[in-house]
DNA sequence: CTGAAAGCGCTAACAC
DNA sequence: GTGTTAGCGCTTTCAG
């Protein structure tokens, strides 16, 4: 494996103009240069990233941190995040925690020990004494799930007015018993859909209705079935589900057909993400729309800005509600 | 941020005593081992990756290369990668080429720039000699596709024993038409597939009719409802449709039912993959289950195995047949 | 058991 | 325009 003091051994040159001529500074001759071009090629030489790292002390890389890899919601955000990365010359290292604290230790140490030069942080069960101390010494941003109090730096949209609008689009085709299957309230987003389903309710002058409303632990298929489930075994079953993610909302209607009950006559049913499954069930989901992609992209510029040393400020982008077969 | 020196300087040793303890060399006196720790704790001290990486000249990152986050049958293999890696102290890279031969040459880059130590290579896509050429250089294992002449090291399944079954098994259930929704032909997994589904016509003695035999491009849920609107507008349509991946046999039962047919009724469906979105479907998809988890982390083992400079071998693994409601 | 010192491969002052 | 040289932060002989 070839050197860079070999290369400029090579060329007839110095180390000094071999890295020059690497890193397109125009303060080279032509002749120069392509002697040195000649000789990279003849000892098919690459540089290596170590030494520059070392010397630059940057990694390029963003670290970017994940429940779930199989939750469809995050890879379109991942394209967005990657797509811009690679444009700034950063690459991404995608980690999942499987929301465990040990594991997000792990990763928080890969920026402390400068492996990554910043994280976009989307975990929202992450503890919050630890990132709010990372974020103090290293550049880090928050994509959907994010904390309040703003001192960290965020992208992510309005979810009360989103859940609002999805509730209300309920109300308004004439549902009487709208359900809600959400996260757990530890969750932001989950706090603030619940927040907008209440507000829908309030303006319609109508009270909400407890065992209505399900809070439900994990983010899977399954879950969502589960819910479902004890849903459709109260007296009177609901004629409407909010559900806070396509995922939910699929196990849900999984249920409700092995049930044999029909969607959207008997039950509406109403999601949230706009993953690409969601037009492939039978019936189509009407879901609320997250702008995923930009999400991402928007994410990478910003975490790229701070490593800058740019000042960056957070940002809620638009939603929309998608109508589509299931209500 | 504290150096190895300004510990060494505020123990009262030297560096190499720091990095002795750092690496947990026991060449340490307990004395002189606390004095250091207590050093590192008081300058709140974290040792940087980018020294130790350029010294060891290794980065322990691993290049994961798959073509679409997005495809849930990477998934799991991806999280079977992440848990042996983290394991063995390696993290991962997780790149997706979209099947784009520049970007494919941008991350192959990174391991050329020791930026990564190898690469677990999961695109089909890939142009084959340039994998070969920088297989010969650096560590390198396929996934589930592979190179049939053997000079890169693999891990996969027997796709055409695979394919044989499934089509076995929809013979046996009565189906008399079956179709067949396959890959382009310059995937290996594909042309084995098909051999499968001929070769289990032949044991029965039926001839293959070519108009049943759909070779399409892409990967998503889109692609195999196209390919089963086509199947559809034939004069007798088929009984029955083995897709090649669960993705694209989601896409045909979504087609299936917007034409007002039943499953398994009038058309059965098999799949291929397992992937966890199969079991939602209404109804539950039959299909062959990978074994993507193991897959995930044997090449995981392999590719580490490889930068060690062991010698590894190829593995084909087991499959299973897993009959659900849709045939 | 510990320290001194060389050096991993690169970039960027600084000098000419 | 080009070369010399001093590190970036770490690990590892080699001495003692």
């Amino acid at each position: 494996m070839a050197t860079i003091l070999e290369v400029a051994k090579k060329a007839g040159v110095s180390v000094a103009t071999v890295s020059r001529v690497l890193n397109n500074r125009h303060q080279v001759r032509e002749v120069t240069r392509s002697k040195v071009e000649q000789a990279i090629i003849a000892l098919n030489y690459e540089p290596s990233v170590l030494g520059r790292n070392l010397r630059n002390s940057e990694s390029r890389l963003l670290l970017v941190l994940i429940p779930s890899i199989a939750n469809p919601f995050y890879t379109e955000i991942i394209n967005g995040i990657e797509d811009t990365a690679i444009k700034e010359g950063y690459n991404i290292m995608l980690c999942e925690t499987d929301s465990n604290p040990q594991r997000e230790a792990i990763y928080f140490n890969l920026v402390r020990n400068r492996m990554a030069d910043g994280i976009i942080l989307m975990d929202p069960t992450i503890n919050r004494n630890n990132v709010l101390q990372l974020a103090d010494q290293h550049p880090i941003v928050q994509c959907s799930e994010f904390d309040k109090d703003g001192l960290i730096s965020y992208v992510s949209i309005n979810n009360e007015l989103a859940a609002y609008q999805a509730v209300k689009h309920l109300i308004k085709i004439g549902r009487q018993r709208i359900a809600l299957i959400n996260s757990e309230e530890k969750f932001l987003y989950a706090r603030e859909r619940r927040a907008g389903y209440e507000r829908a309710f309030r303006e319609y002058g109508r009270s909400v209705n407890p065992s209505y409303m399900y809070n439900i632990k994990g983010l899977s298929f399954e879950n969502g079935q589960q819910a479902m489930r004890m849903l459709l075994e109260q007296q009177e079953k609901p004629d409407a589900v909010f559900a806070v993610s396509d995922v939910f909302a699929i196990g849900a209607l999984k249920e409700i057909h092995e049930a044999g009950l029909s969607v959207p006559d008997e039950i509406a049913i109403i999601g949230f993400d706009k993953i690409s499954f969601s037009n492939m069930t039978y019936p189509t989901l009407t879901t609320i729309a997250q702008p995923m992609y930009r999400m991402g992209s928007i994410s990478a510029e910003m975490i790229i800005a701070k490593i800058r040393g740019e000042k960056v400020e957070s940002r809620l982008l638009e939603h929309e509600l998608i109508i589509r077969e299931s209500t």
